[in-house]
DNA sequence: GAATGACCAGAATATAATTTTAGTCAATGG
DNA sequence: CCATTGACTAAAATTATATTCTGGTCATTC
């Protein structure tokens, strides 16, 4: 173990660097095309190397998706953390999970079917994990909207749920990439389903729209 | 013109009768093995008698697909015209187009695989034509329950779409055949997820869950 | 003139030959 | 020592080639 400025070990610093590294080749050339290879020369190291830090090509592929989907998680978990009503997080975060994921899609388009239809099946059950991460981030928030009087909802772990699995239906990974239409189409069709999810759950103060 | 003794020109019976031949060859040994000589067997006619009919075997599969949506749009309308109220009618239609879809799609598996996959940009595009009349069936039920002073919509069109395309995300042709679980776990989630849907368009009288 | 099935071109599939690459491990050098 | 390396290998992917199959046509038939 060398000096460490952080409490990043040298192994993690390490890891970082080649997961950097193959995110820009993946980006640039694709999952499939991308050789550990030219991971390793791209992260200036020799390609035994990145054995000594991932298992295998696959296991960086995964690491990589995890990094995109973290920062997806980490975009609703500030939204959670703001100070707008519960109702309006909600809204704002299904809205951002929409968002973030066609942005992220249409950037990475390649490489993502690439890697998608090399990895699926791991790769299911890890996008499976992350869905229930931000189902239960949208869970707390519908707490506590019930606290404050806002919301009504008998489980708000199940209506989470739904609503992410709902909202689903408009990600990348369920439609062909021409039939996702454009953003605006998409962002349209997007709010119109987010209010309608809301609305089932915000209280109702007399009778209005 | 030969003797009718219905509305059913003889042309239409024998197009029948050839989509009735493919439909049973499709079922059982799916949509690219089928080829256009067995499907002219099974109906005792010459292969080039079915090119009379048909204009190719792409007019063909997507018939049978037509003759599939149809079946489950009629039952829809059947719940649309039965004489419970509103909201359970929504209740119901929803999770029937779930319902029947799983079922049909788990008899036809291997034929709809193959066939989606080789029709597949006409197949989306009239998926799409079905969804939408089913999203205008659930509108017009919508206007019925605002009518009664039972539901609460601004645009009952635009909530009938994002219901549908919310109840999309449980449907087979979104979801590979593992991730689709067994009938009961996606019934189950279709349960929650059409509740949800309902609970935001009906009114609600006082305050209970 | 409606129905047919032999016929054909191109698609699909099978087979073989060749290249590429994920992963290993003995050698290296700091 | 032991972290790092890159030549090496077996398996996968790709390409090239040969073969079979099948959608669609059209001259013939009844």
């Amino acid at each position: 173990m060398v000096s460490e400025t952080h409490g990043i070990g040298a192994t993690e610093q390490t890891q970082n660097h080649i997961l950097e590294a193959a995110g820009i080749l993946f980006e640039q050339y694709g999952y499939r095309k991308t050789t550990i290879e030219e991971i390793a020369q791209e992260a200036k190291i020799g390609k035994g190397t990145v054995y000594l830090y991932f298992k295998s090509k696959e296991e960086i592929g995964m690491a990589w998706l995890a990094t995109l989907h973290s920062h997806i998680y980490e975009e609703l978990e500030q939204i959670a953390k703001s100070d707008i009503s519960p109702d309006k997080k909600i809204y704002e975060m299904l809205l951002k999970r929409i968002d973030l994921r066609f942005e992220v899609f249409t950037r990475h388009r390649r490489s993502m079917d690439e890697a998608l239809s090399t990895l699926k099946e791991l790769c299911r059950v890890r996008r499976e994990d992350f869905h229930r991460r931000e189902a239960a981030l949208i869970a707390d928030v519908i707490r506590d909207g019930i606290e404050k009087g806002e919301m009504i909802a008998s489980d708000p772990d199940v209506v989470g749920g739904s609503m992410v699995l709902a909202t689903n239906a408009l990600l990348p990974y369920s439609m062909s990439p021409q039939q996702l239409g454009d953003y605006g189409t998409v962002m349209t069709r997007a709010d119109n389903l987010v209010s309608l999810l809301v609305q089932a759950i915000v209280m109702r103060k007399g009778i209005n729209s």
